[in-house]
RNA sequence: GGAGGGGUGCCCGAGUGGUUAAAGGGGGCGGAUUGUAAAUCCGUUGGCUUAGCCUACGUUGGUUCGAAUCCAACCCCCUCCA
């Protein structure tokens, strides 16, 4: 492996973020004359990025940590598309109010790992450019830069073809959408280098060729490698769902709980990856065994929270974490469900309590929870499912505490 | 266009007239153990107003007391031939 001389490069390849790299040495002098400018898209398919974006986050964060300036690309012109990569159909199309609320809501999942200050990060939107295209001066300038014959051996399109599934035209053109972005992004903002997961390497190196076509430019690519966990998920996947970076969609408790939940296996992995903690602290940290290494979740589930929500909000889950865990006490910031309080004083069955307050899918779910002994209110098994919760039931501090198994917990508050 | 095979629950996959909400595995959830980890063992795994009812085996219709299972048409997928 090249030894790198650029902080930027350095910093990636011993964080572990490099999985390919188109030339490697000329990047890596660019990097060290300074300056560099990078992006890396993002599409507006939702209104939250979640944990599977944030490899690509971070690595914008240290590019500016390293000096460069990066470029939040945001796909409101490609989204209208729809990337054919590692996809076996076309998704669902969004309309235009869709993608432009998605991108409002997305840019504040950025503000926790960059500085959009003066000199600062960029945000950029391919509609402004992709807009406004027109076909045939499209095809003639950029159009005859891509041999149908090679398109059809990037992966994106062979394995739809290969597996006989379907492959709209309009699929088809979204790489040379995504070349001409890097192509724009050079012209408008000096921008050399795209970063991306490594799904994105053909489409990565499409840009690099057509901007080398077109302008004569020296471009560069970097890829991440695909994540997993320990237990081969997808990182920021769970069963449950997506694990949101926005919290209009995850809580600050529930979003720690995912981080302080990791395998053992991944802890060192995770902090090299999501927290600017020193190698040297996580060696340390990474060294911890048995059951010490829960120090060293604390600390990624802290650190990872505080880049994502904020100090005060990593501080508040927690300690929200602490009391319910160590001290098996309760904690006022866990979930809670507030009750009109007429119905809480009618009592309200225990299952279907379980059920409203989110710990459970549906209230089959709960009462066959209840039945393998995993329901709890205020800290002791009720094995009773239809058990009326009411007033009798309220805590010191006026709540109920429920719980579905060790580890999901909430409060009911009438109100 | 012709010949054959197939579409089953979150996923894979058995099931060819009734005791089938559907074997088995994976995944999920819960319990035990533990360190809020992993591994292991046990239980559980469609919904609901739960001794009952509703929905479900590609779609629609039919045969039958009764169908995931039989028949017809249609849609989609796979293999071979043209």
């Amino acid at each position: 492996m090249t030894a790198f001389r650029s902080d930027f490069l350095q910093t990636l390849q011993a964080r572990g973020y490099i999985h390919q790299c188109t030339d490697p040495e000329g990047l890596d002098a660019l990097a060290v004359a300074g300056g560099l400018t990078a992006y890396i898209g993002f599409d507006a398919t939702a209104d939250s990025l979640h944990v599977g974006h944030l490899v690509q986050i971070m690595m914008l964060r240290r590019l500016q940590q390293a000096g460069g300036r990066p470029i939040v690309l945001m796909g409101g012109g490609t989204t209208k598309i729809g990337d054919p990569s590692g996809k076996d159909e076309a998704r669902q199309l969004l309309d235009e109010a869709q993608i432009a609320a998605n991108i409002a809501a997305i840019r504040e999942n950025f503000e926790g790992f960059l500085d959009f200050g003066p000199d600062g990060a960029l945000q950029a939107d391919n509609a402004a450019w992709l807009d406004e295209l027109r076909y045939i001066p499209l095809l003639r300038d950029v159009g005859r830069h891509f041999t149908v014959n090679r398109m059809l051996t990037f992966d994106s399109v062979r394995l739809r073809l290969e597996r006989e599934q379907p492959l709209t035209f309009l699929e088809f053109n979204y790489m040379i959408l995504q070349a001409y972005d890097f192509l724009e992004l050079w012209r408008r903002f000096g921008c050399r280098l795209q970063m991306g997961g490594s799904d994105q390497w053909g489409n990565i190196v499409n840009g690099i060729e057509l901007a080398r076509r077109v302008e004569g430019a020296e471009l560069y690519g970097v890829t991440t490698p695909l994540l997993t966990t320990a237990s081969g998920q997808k990182m920021g996947k769970t069963a449950a769902g997506a694990v949101w970076l926005s919290p209009a969609r995850l809580s600050h408790y529930d979003y720690y709980q995912y981080w302080r939940n990791a395998d053992d296996a991944d802890v060192a992995r995770f902090l090299r990856l999501f927290t600017d903690l020193p190698l040297d602290e996580i060696a340390r940290l990474a060294a911890l065994a048995g059951r010490e290494i829960n120090e060293a979740k604390k600390v990624l589930a802290f650190e990872a929270t505080k880049l994502c929500r904020g100090r005060a909000a990593a501080e508040e889950a927690a300690e929200t974490a602490r009391v319910t865990f160590e001290e098996g006490a309760v904690a006022e910031h866990l979930p809670t469900l507030e009750v009109p309080r007429a119905r809480f004083e009618a009592g309200i069955p225990f299952y279907a309590l379980l059920a409203e307050a989110g710990l459970c899918a549906s209230n089959g779910e709960a009462r066959r929870l209840i039945k393998g002994g995993g329901g709890r209110v205020n800290d002791e098994r009720l094995e009773d499912e239809a058990a009326p919760i009411g007033p009798e039931r309220l805590l010191p501090d006026g709540v109920v505490k429920l719980s579905a198994g060790r580890k999901k917990h909430a409060l009911v508050k009438p109100v």
